[in-house]
DNA sequence: CAAGTGACAATAA
DNA sequence: TTTATTGCCACTT
């Protein structure tokens, strides 16, 4: 109900298979350009299960939740190899090629 | 209503 | 390059 939650929520759904979004454009969606916070608040808050990828949400400069995730960034880095997304050595993303175009 | 909190982001050193 | 600091916004208490 916490409409910003929501959003997020929805949002990150949209994020097609093989592409990865960052905390910030997730915000910008959801209508709060600054609220990147929030946005991984919400993930960590209340994740519904199996329903939100929120291994496709990175950080700004493409790296991976350092740790706090599913279990581990590896999990998360898994995850996004089997989408198709290449992730680095460092955990970190390509997002000149892998970041979501916003539509 | 006020204060505290946080899977971030940008800038400074 | 990494680490530290500040600003930010919405949610919780």
């Amino acid at each position: 109900m916490q409409g910003f939650f929501e959003k997020v929520y929805a949002a990150i759904r949209l994020i097609p298979r093989g592409k990865v979004a960052t905390y910030g454009d997730i915000a910008r969606m959801t209508g709060a350009p600054r609220a990147a916070r929030q946005v991984g608040w919400a993930l960590h808050s209340n994740p519904r299960p199996g329903v939100n990828p929120c291994h496709r949400v990175v950080f700004a400069d493409g790296s991976l939740t350092d740790g706090f995730a599913f279990g581990g960034r590896d999990i998360q880095r898994a995850m996004l190899e089997e989408e198709g997304v290449e992730v680095g050595e460092d955990y970190r993303v390509n997002l000149a090629e892998y970041r979501w175009d916003g539509k």
